[in-house]
DNA sequence: TTAAATGCAAAGAATTTGCATAACA
DNA sequence: TGTTATGCAAATTCTTTGCATTTAA
């Protein structure tokens, strides 16, 4: 589950027959289960994990293999088209490519809210400064507690 | 590999018969596993994955199974002696708590530069007042790349 | 027609679990 | 002595790989 809280000027949402064309100009050739994964991606407007996918693209193409998904999510990401990300302890979450953003994720409830990469940038520059580290805010997620689970413990705790 | 980025007041250093005077009070038995655990993790000084810690210790007690030591290193992390972090791709690393820290991982060479905490402060904050969500800035590294290795890709490029 | 992509099965890492046995307190 | 912890084997989860077959271009 995933909570945009972010509002931005978006860019042009990615169409499927736009990411398809892209992929042919890349000399890559357009199969159904790239089809339907490309579609998938573009559907969920979030991030999915390699398993949900599966079932997704299964449901209007039972034959389409778990490992099929995998090594298309992995060319896809080659090509710069997707990127994944690590929300938490379980699988890897996949997206499509678009404006950097971060993520924080709650391991209380597991929900994962998206905000802008300005965020980050303090611990970006003081990392660059003080270290010569250049850090990739994106490939892993700030986990914590979210406001609502927070809140929801301390009315426990009462 | 660890390189400790920091010099800070540093705590008084664990020792392995404190901690297991501390483990004692708490109720858990102190067995050999258990000793020779907490002295790989004193020994090392710096993170290490159950299987490095495997190593060491089947060095001395070839007995000593894998499963002990992740079921161990559990307990030890309910108990708040030990702690884990999410470094990259593979395995999790494990050390024992201290000085709260974050981590920086270089994606080329694989080098985790430990940070104070405070670097994180105004990300924290932001995140806390505009999404109302409480980071733990420990748990996963923050990838990118060290220095070093952006100083040898761009003599590379050249 | 032919290189690229697929489906399947099997292997691989990292981690967890069930259970009979061993050992701390 | 009675739990608690252990060793081992087997199961789980996520992901990758080898290979014969199919398919897009």
């Amino acid at each position: 589950v995933v909570v945009h809280a972010t509002r931005r000027s978006k860019p042009v949402a990615p169409t499927e027959e736009g990411v398809l064309a892209n992929l042919r100009s890349l000399g890559v050739r357009v199969t159904t289960p790239r089809r339907l994964l490309v579609r998938s991606l573009i559907e969920a407007g979030a991030h999915r994990t390699a398993d949900e996918l599966a079932l997704e693209i299964q449901a209007l193409a039972p034959d389409v293999h778990l490992s099929t998904i995998y090594r298309n999510l992995d060319e896809l990401e080659r090509l710069g088209v997707v990127e994944h990300a690590h929300l938490g302890h379980g699988a890897a979450s996949y997206h499509l490519s678009e404006v950097a953003h971060g993520h924080l994720t709650c391991e209380s409830c597991g929900k994962t809210v998206e905000v802008p990469e300005e965020l980050f940038a303090p611990l970006v520059r003081r990392a660059k400064s003080e270290y010569g580290f250049t850090i990739d805010p994106h490939h892993f997620a700030m986990v914590g507690v979210c406001g609502r689970c927070a809140h929801r413990r301390a009315e426990k705790s009462e």
